[in-house]
DNA sequence: ACAACCAGTTGCAATCCGCAATCGGTTTTG
DNA sequence: CAAAACCGATTGCGGATTGCAACTGGTTGT
């Protein structure tokens, strides 16, 4: 995590950014599983990340832009981490990425559905998804809506599916 | 590099192929800058990757169907790597890696430039790009054509930006 | 008062990384 | 034909990164 530049290339400095096992697993529960606390993020995860590579990654993150941390008013240890515009905009690159290992890789029925219901969904469904992100992690103004929200259906499909499992 | 699984979503095991600093850079030297042969990847690129690191990704790209590996038939040693389907269609992450780097990273403006041709460019233009792919890496049938390849326009937009400066 | 919880930090062993040198073989050059 | 250049890797090695487990100092709930 030096910050040696090998070069100026966009796809280059992302993977400088972002091109480790763990960075992006961490932005997803961030979207996807709306995991704020440290907490949250180190138990409550699939995969089980440990606590320092964990913390290391959420300082990195933090400097470069793609998160913040407050604290928690109710809770003088907590801090509240949440997306900024720059991290929310790596949905799509997260959605691509799924939409290509749900296609070939040994995705489990239960873990994919959110890959595939995103990827039918489209540019469109994306860019609703983001605008609900900035209203939970930017506090941004709410807007009209219309029946469940893209997070709301994500997170029904899948309980669906564990629970026919 | 080992198979060790840590979970069946489909972004972690994306991750676990590709989420390192190097594979996705052979992939878009492979795509972008037509490298076919070890060397190629070896000395022409921006980064300057080592040679075991090199062999050693070939080998995993290799493994997981991403590349294939042909005998060059006018020089008994050289290798001709080609992108299969699945790897062409790492496309679409490439481009949103690039677009979203290009928003937020010092990029330079010499290899920004395709990133932004190929981000207004949009779904239509990868398309485009990936059906060239198919043709010069899968011998897939020639479309018919209208004025300049996708490949071209990226190459010639590189080139009137480096002479410029 | 005590246990549980909180966000991290530390020590340590194993692995991975990048550099430089090298290998056995092939092709080009003089 | 001999030497030089080129080919796709492989090896050795020191330094950096990773992952596990234990632990820290502090806060909250019972």
């Amino acid at each position: 995590m030096t910050d040696a530049q090998r070069s100026g290339c966009p796809i280059n400095l992302s993977l400088e950014v972002l091109g480790d096992k763990w960075s992006l697993l961490i932005i997803r529960d961030m979207m996807f599983g709306n995991r704020r606390h440290f907490r949250e993020l180190l138990t409550k995860s699939e995969e089980g990340i440990s606590s320092n590579i964990l913390a290391d990654r959420l300082k990195t993150l933090l400097e470069q832009g793609i998160i913040t941390r407050e604290d928690d008013p109710t809770h003088k240890q907590k801090g509240i981490y949440s997306l900024t515009e720059q991290g929310i905009e790596l949905l799509p690159v997260l959605a691509q990425m799924a939409a290509w290992g749900y296609r070939y890789l040994p995705v489990t029925e239960e873990l994919g559905i959110r890959a595939r219901l995103l990827s039918e969904g489209g540019p469109k469904m994306w860019a609703e998804f983001m605008d609900e992100l900035r209203e939970s992690h930017l506090g941004a103004k709410r807007r009209k809506r219309t029946g469940p929200s893209v997070g709301e259906r994500l997170q029904a499909a899948y309980e669906s599916v564990v629970k026919r499992s």
